[in-house]
DNA sequence: TTGTACGCGTTATCAC
DNA sequence: GTGATAACGCGTACAA
C-alpha cells in the first residue's frame, strides 16, 4: 500500500458527496464551462463542506500549461529592487500567477537555477536588473517561454523589455541643473556594462555637449562605492548619480569632508525610501515601480497568449522629485 | 487535435534515443535508484543531447508530495525583512525546495492567499514577522502540512518557531546601559501586539526593576513612527528600539530638537544595512539572518519527514554591534 | 446538460 | 538490472 503523506481532498470525494458525476465538479471549477445553476450550487455547497480545492499541480498537468513564472533577481538587500518586487508579485496574483523566486547573487549558481526553473514548465521568466548575463536566458526563447526584462538590456531577440525611461529623467536632471546655472557637473555610476547606468550616462553625455562633465564608474555600486567616488568629484556643482544608493553614499562622503569650499548638489534615480531621511533630503528622479511592474506583467501575459510577436520595448515615464540636496 | 502550445522534451524522447525503455530513464534520474552504470551513461548522453529536464509537475502529481515552500511575508520594503528573505530562498534551494511567494501587505487578501497557496499542496509553509494574524494557518496544520514561524508567536500548537534570542538582545543592551552608568531609560517599540516588540519589551522590564524605563508603543513601527516618539522621550539617557527603522528615525527625530540638551543615546535592534551609514552610526543588536533561515528550514524539512513531532522553538544568538549612536 | 473514457508525464510495483 | 503497467488528479471530447 502506498504511503501517500497527506490526504488531500480531490474532485470525486466532492463528486460522491453531492451526488453528482466528477466531471461536473471539474466543471464547476472550469471557468466558461457549462453546468447547471443547480448542479453548480449542489457542487459548491458540497466543495465548501470538504474544503476542496482544485488541485494546480493536476490541472498544469493536464491543460499543459502552468502558471508559474519565474522572477530572476539579485540582491534583495538593495531596496530598489525590493521596492519592484512588491508591485511585481502583486500584479502577477492579479493575472492568477505564481512567481517563482530565484536568487541570482552568486553568478555561478544562475545556470543551474535557471535550467532547474525549466523543468516546473513555467509560463514565463522576468529578470531584472541586478541578474548577471543572461545567455542563459536563450534556452527559455528557443521553448518558446516569454522572457520579460526589466531595466536591462535586450542583448535577445524576441524578448520582451520594460524600463524607465532613462533618457527623459537625465532631461530632467539636466534641466534642472541648467535652471539652478552649475555647468560643471560629475556622474557617478556603477560599471558601464550595467544597463541603467550605461544608459543613462550616455543620455548625460548626449543632452550636454555644452557643460563639463567628469565621470566615475565604481563596480558594485552601492553605498561604500558613491561615498569613495564623491570624494574625487567635490570639485563639481553637481553631482549626478544613476543610483540612490550611490547618492546616498556620495552625499556622506562630501560631508565627511567638512564645509571648507562648497559642498555639490547631489541628485539621485530612483527615490528609495531613505532617499526620504533626514540627513538626505535628497531629489531624485523617481522611478514608477507600480508601472514598471504592471508593463513588465502586460508585456508577459500578452506574449504568453501569443509567442510570435515582434519585441516590444515599453518606456515607464519618471518624476523630478525636489527635496533639499540639489 | 489538442494544441498544447510547448513541446516539451519527455523521458519518452529520451528513453527512444538512448534505445532504452522509459523507466530507465525515470530511474537514472530518481535519485538512489539503481541503474546499471552503463545504461545511466546512454541515458545522461542522451538526455544532454535533447536538453531533457524532468517535468516536475508530474513527479509531484505521481508522488504525491511537492517541493513547493510558501513564504508568507509583508512589507519587503522592510529592510530587515528583506535582508531575510535571501538567505531563505538560498537554504531552501540547498534543500531542493522552491518557494512560493505570497504577499500579505493587505490583510483582506490574505486568506484568499493562504487558500490558494492550499491548492499548489506545498509541502510546508514560513510566515515571517510582518504577516497578519494567522488563525488561517490553522488549515495547514490540519492537513497536516508543516508551518515554521520566524520571529513571530506561536499561536497554533503544532507548528515550530525560530526567532532571535530577543531574551539575550535585551540584556545585551542593559549590560551596556548599566556599564555606561544609564539608568533613565526610553524604549520604542511597534504596537504591542507586534510579537518582537512585545517580547523584547517585556525582557526589558524584567532585567531593569531597579531602572526607570518609560515605554512608547507605535504602531506601523517604521522610520517616522521613531521620529515621533523620539520627542516624547528625549529626557532618557538612552533610548532603546525594538527596531533598526525606529531607531534610525529616533535619531533623526533628536537631532531635530537641536543640540541645547545632551541628546539620548540610541539603540537599536537588527542590524539593517542602513545602520552602518554615516549619519547614524548606530549601535544595534545584529540579528543573525543566516541562521535564523538555516534554523527555519531546518525545521521544516525535519517536520516534513516526520509530521508527529512535539512542537519545538529555536532561539538563534544575537550580538551586540558597537557604534557611535551608544 | 450530464456522465464515461482517455490522456497528460512521471514514479512505483512487479514480473522477468 | 530491466521493461511493461498501473496509478497520481484533473480536463475534455464524445456519446448519451
Amino acid at each position: 500500500m502506498k504511503v501517500k503523506g497527506k490526504n488531500w481532498v480531490k474532485a470525486e470525494d466532492v463528486a460522491r458527496l453531492a451526488g453528482v458525476s466528477r466531471s461536473a465538479v471539474s466543471r464547476t471549477f472550469t471557468p466558461g464551462a457549462s453546468v447547471a445553476e443547480k448542479t453548480r450550487a449542489k457542487v459548491m455547497h458540497a466543495a465548501d463542506q470538504l474544503g476542496y480545492q482544485v488541485n494546480i499541480i493536476a490541472r498544469t498537468m493536464n491543460t499543459g500549461s502552468s502558471n508559474f513564472i519565474g522572477i530572476i533577481t539579485a540582491g534583495f538587500d538593495n531596496p530598489f529592487r525590493s521596492k519592484l518586487l512588491s508591485p511585481l508579485v502583486n500584479q502577477l496574483a492579479v493575472h492568477g500567477f505564481m512567481p517563482l523566486l530565484m536568487n541570482a547573487d552568486d553568478p555561478d549558481q544562475l545556470a543551474p537555477s535557471l535550467k532547474q526553473l525549466l523543468s516546473y514548465h513555467v509560463a514565463g521568466v522576468i529578470i531584472t536588473s541586478g541578474a548577471p548575463p543572461l545567455l542563459l536566458a536563450e534556452e527559455y526563447l528557443v521553448r518558446k517561454i516569454p522572457v520579460t526584462l526589466i531595466n536591462r538590456h535586450a542583448d535577445l531577440a524576441g524578448c520582451d523589455r520594460v524600463a524607465s525611461d532613462n533618457q527623459q529623467g537625465m532631461q530632467l536632471m539636466v534641466d534642472y541643473c541648467r535652471q539652478k546655472g552649475w555647468s560643471n557637473i560629475g556622474f557617478i555610476g556603477e560599471d558601464l556594462s550595467n544597463f541603467s547606468t550605461s544608459e543613462r550616462y550616455s543620455a548625460l553625455t548626449s543632452l550636454t555637449p555644452d557643460l563639463s562633465v567628469s565621470a566615475r564608474f565604481i563596480t558594485g555600486g552601492g553605498y561604500a562605492a558613491g561615498r569613495a567616488a564623491s570624494i574625487e568629484l567635490s570639485h563639481c556643482q553637481a553631482l549626478l548619480c544613476a543610483t540612490d544608493m550611490l547618492a546616498l553614499g556620495a552625499m556622506d562622503g562630501l560631508r565627511s569632508l567638512g564645509s571648507e569650499t562648497p559642498l555639490p548638489a547631489v541628485i539621485g534615480f530612483d527615490d528609495i525610501p531613505q532617499a526620504d531621511w533626514d540627513p538626505y533630503n535628497l531629489t531624485t528622479v523617481q522611478q514608477d515601480t507600480e508601472g514598471l511592474a504592471q508593463q513588465a506583467v502586460d508585456l508577459l501575459v500578452t506574449r504568453i497568449a501569443r509567442f510570435d510577436l515582434p519585441s516590444r520595448h515599453r518606456a515607464v515615464p519618471v518624476k523630478l522629485i525636489v527635496r533639499n540636496s540639489a
